[in-house]
DNA sequence: TGGCTTGTAACATATTATGTTACAAGTTGG
DNA sequence: CCAACTTGTAACATAATATGTTACAAGCCA
């Protein structure tokens, strides 16, 4: 509670209710992504940009790792005329879709997310 | 190869690659959408409305048992002051942004996915 | 009625997500 | 320099989930 380390992997392991490395892995991603700052041995964390430069689609990206919302069968029948084109047809549809998605991911900040916070916590 | 029971579950197992329950799983949730119509004891499936009455969303809804696309935390921490009100905030634009990859879907149709399949079958 | 089908439950297995332990590598304040 | 902290990461264990399989009841039709 004295606001010292408040943001230790430790502490923020504790609060969330998780194993302290889950939150470490976490934190790697983001800072592999650009978005925090962390060095092995200094404790907690800080942001490497101001919120406001910060999208929720660059947060879905440093998190999520299968990049494509779609997954397609991978090995299709090419004596099937179906299977033998099906996966171009969709391909293009399906990146559409999630190319949508992100951008309306993109189209709100960290900073407007922390706002609605402050926001609900004084009302 | 005498086109005569060319969707039966068995058939289409075998062209796929898969085992017929799979694709009897899948035609029971496509049937239950109101997409197709099979019967126990009638070989083979068909469609229940034209393909150009089929969106890939109807598909899409009916084979997806999760129905919202990010999931949150799901337990909070109350004590914590973000925990306690970023479900709230968050939900908003994981909506909107669902509800924006789910419109893409809703603009093709199957009719359209098939034309492409005949067109890049001719040539 | 016999031989086919679909629908579904129950079970087995494979894959993936998640949690945990352990420890090397780094920093900091005394 | 050293002791006590931290983070980063690998290795392992476990839980959860997806997937595949078997079995069989229920239904249709020639």
């Amino acid at each position: 509670m004295n606001g010292q380390d408040e943001n230790t992997s430790e502490w923020m392991a504790g609060s969330i209710g998780v194993n302290a490395v889950v939150v470490r892995n976490v934190t790697g991603l983001l800072r592999r992504a650009g978005l925090v700052l962390t060095q092995q041995g200094v404790p907690g964390a800080r942001l490497a940009r101001p919120l406001p430069d910060i999208t929720l689609l660059d947060v879905y990206r440093a998190v999520e790792d299968s990049l494509d919302l779609f997954t397609i069968h991978p090995r299709p029948n090419p004596e099937c005329s179906v299977g033998a084109n099906i996966q171009v047809s969709l391909e293009g549809v399906f990146g559409e879709a999630q190319q949508a998605m992100e951008h309306r991911l993109s189209q709100t900040t960290m900073a407007e997310i922390v706002r609605q916070l402050q926001a609900a916590a004084t009302c």
